[in-house]
DNA sequence: TCTTGAATTTCGAGTCATCAAAATTCTAAT
DNA sequence: ATTAGAATTTTGATGACTCGAAATTCAAGA
């Protein structure tokens, strides 16, 4: 069995390669990651390599193997679908539930994933609309526009939040943008470098750049949901 | 924070202790509980005695210092509360949660089992019939006889179950031993090593008298819940 | 092409938890 | 009192993971 330590390792790495296909990811992304040394990346790295989870390119960077990336979907899942069940079951804070999920995916037995992946009716997205892998492994990476790059006017329904820290997290939840809300984008500044929203509330909200762009919608063709 | 290996040696200890309360728990015991050899845990219960976790005497055994009692007593709260959780909550046979709450008690936040306390309604005793430790550290144990020292037809009703093995607590559910249920005993063999168990529900079950030690019961006053 | 600064790797070392084999201590029976 | 046998401790070693400091490599600009 993988160590936790292994998992983790797998599941940045997995990570990484989701926000850039392609490329390869280099040792400092994954030590920023898990907040470890840079030669602690090497070293393990080496490792991983040996038990064929990543190739490893030096001085290049690594990519997952086929099984490295069965085994990170895997802890992806369970980690997602922890997360999910800790806001809807048990009614901890979307806030909260990364961090606590974070330990728990390296604890919880396949038995009890499955329970819980009933128990929540075989959802597809965790709270902050990222995609749960199916039991087989399979990551499902649809690709959404942020408010940064959507079309001003239109209708769009909130997808997906692409930052797990609490803080923004309850800043998200504060302004109405949590996953399934509607709003359209109103105007945008250059110079300010911000997004004017109007939310379905009839509410105004505005978000600098940085945020906007972690913000990820849906364009809706009518009032429909598409 | 303690290690989850440390977690595991304390709550070994606890458990020792509370089974033979007085007596100093021997190393054989422990390596015997924690399935690693005795070298391991001399050397290991050094460096709890090195924390302040437990006193050592070379030779004849270890006991808990207040600090280890109460950091044994919080693991084994987490884990009694786990368990309970998920049998009531999530929805697993009891002779499953035992491992289960085995990994997780290391992972679960503070945070997490205060609210499961909370969704269980402040529950005293898990699934088994075993006592759980109050948020501050505090246990009661209770001592009930077993099926093999009580009273022979007087009405009973089972209080706990002390053995956590899932084949165990398969026959014990199959039985209809649970915790809660009403029996008496009927008569006891000395030769057979038997005891011999009628049911509330009329039916008629026999125990060797190692399964019949590990049943723990209520004598009922009258027909009424003492 | 040369140089320089950032990223990466190498090297030496340390912690934690574990084991097997050998030595020691204790206990209980003679 | 001796002593055999069980329990325990000592000793030396290993694997997994980590660090800091020094050396190396790479890529980009002069």
């Amino acid at each position: 069995m993988p160590t936790s330590t292994v998992e983790d390792y797998v599941k940045h790495i997995l990570l990484e390669e989701q926000r850039q296909p392609e490329a390869l990811v280099p040792m400092g992304r994954i030590a920023a990651a898990l907040d470890v040394t840079p030669s602690t990346v090497t070293a393990m790295v080496k490792t991983l390599a040996d038990s064929g989870l990543v190739t490893y390119e030096p001085y290049g960077g690594v990519r997952l193997t086929p099984p490295g990336r069965k085994l990170a979907a895997h802890v992806q899942r369970r980690h997602r679908l922890l997360e999910l069940f800790l806001v809807q079951i048990v009614g901890l804070d979307w806030s909260e539930v990364h961090s606590e999920a974070e330990h728990l995916e390296h604890a919880v037995s396949e038995r009890l994933i499955d329970r819980i992946d009933e128990l929540l009716g075989h959802p597809s997205v965790d709270p902050h609309g990222d995609p749960i892998p199916s039991a087989a492994g399979v990551v499902r990476e649809p690709d959404f526009p942020t408010l940064l790059l959507c079309p001003l006017g239109a209708p769009l329904r909130v997808e997906r939040v692409s930052d797990q820290s609490a803080e923004f997290l309850r800043l998200v939840e504060r302004s109405g943008l949590v996953p399934g809300n509607g709003l359209s984008v109103e105007s945008r500044s250059e110079t300010a470098e911000t997004v004017r929203l109007r939310l379905d509330s009839g509410e105004e909200v505005s978000l600098g750049w940085r945020a906007a762009a972690k913000i990820l919608v849906q364009p809706l063709v009518a009032a429909g949901k598409a």
